[in-house]
DNA sequence: TTCCGTGCAAATGATTTGCAGGACT
DNA sequence: AGTCCTGCAAATCATTTGCACGGAA
């Protein structure tokens, strides 16, 4: 569960798929060990264009595909039109309170509601694969500050995608 | 919660923003209401193309946004891309299991997840303003029929946004 | 008469892809 | 040698927007 485990599952990955384990490839999986929130290609992509001697955009992409499909890494679609991606396999399963004021993430995880989707599904004659669970709403901090702060862009103030239950 | 009742929701909505009833929305809203599925912009531009004298994909785009704010439509993220709208109002509010083979989307509701997620927002201090909850699984007909159906656009396999719980 | 709305086409913006020269095995 | 890769730029694709003319209150 460590940098060299994860470099050793990708190293693996990429052999069963024919695959070579490059520098830029290299770069961005050690990259992306050190995040620990969630982030976006576009993120990712600054973050190296600093230092590594310049990696580009279509490898970010081409790479983190890679990633989630090792297994690497998880991939969400908190808002549209920009994925963010987040370690995998560090945590146990999450879903997401996402504030909409401030746009920050906080995970949660209830097994009492894990236990109750498997029973809709069932209900419903569906084999659960998976699922995405998020929850909009004010984070604390928002609450006591009057809401006004951006720590992403919440700046469009993107309706929920969601009526209110 | 007839047709009549959501054009005068709609008139007065528009009323109170400043804004007019014109042919193309009423006729939006008039091809809206007998949509009983989950439906996306192009495909009620398509539909609408026909009959009507043309109306024009951006006023469609344009009037969904407007049904959308009236609280006539909800408006759903299931693909990226991709936003899918339905009728608001004439169910009760309820989340969705989609076929990862077919597409097909069938609602739910269970009393005891809502209450469960307003605990855990609770739990975390957020004040819960509205939520997505999707399940993602292999519906009954394609367990049966082993899964190469294809309603919606099933083809490009996207993989789950979401790892398998 | 005065905004509001519409259609059209061009603009977006995140992500993807075609291509040609490079690199690793 | 033979693939696999990368970087670049051009291509996508759903959705949005700028503009100039037409229409409802």
């Amino acid at each position: 569960m460590n940098g060299g485990d994860e470099a050793d599952t990708f190293q693996r990955f990429l052999r069963t798929q024919g695959l070579k384990l490059t520098s830029q490839r290299g770069a961005i999986l050690e990259r992306v060990l050190t995040i620990r929130k969630h982030f976006s290609a576009e993120e990712l992509f600054e973050s190296l264009r600093a230092e590594t001697q310049g990696i580009s955009k279509a490898t970010v992409y081409r790479t983190l595909a890679l990633l989630v499909q090792a297994g690497l890494l998880d991939e969400h679609d908190f808002e549209r039109g920009h994925k963010l991606y987040e370690r995998a396999g560090n945590h146990a399963h999450h879903d997401h309170l996402i504030c909409v004021s401030c746009s920050r993430i906080v995970e949660f995880h209830n097994d009492e509601i894990e236990t109750l989707q498997e029973k809709v599904a069932r209900e419903h004659g569906f084999e659960m694969v998976s699922h995405t669970h998020q929850i909009f709403g004010v984070c604390p901090r928002c609450k006591r500050e009057g809401g006004a702060r951006t720590r992403r862009a919440a700046s469009r103030p993107r309706a929920p995608t969601h009526p209110a239950p």
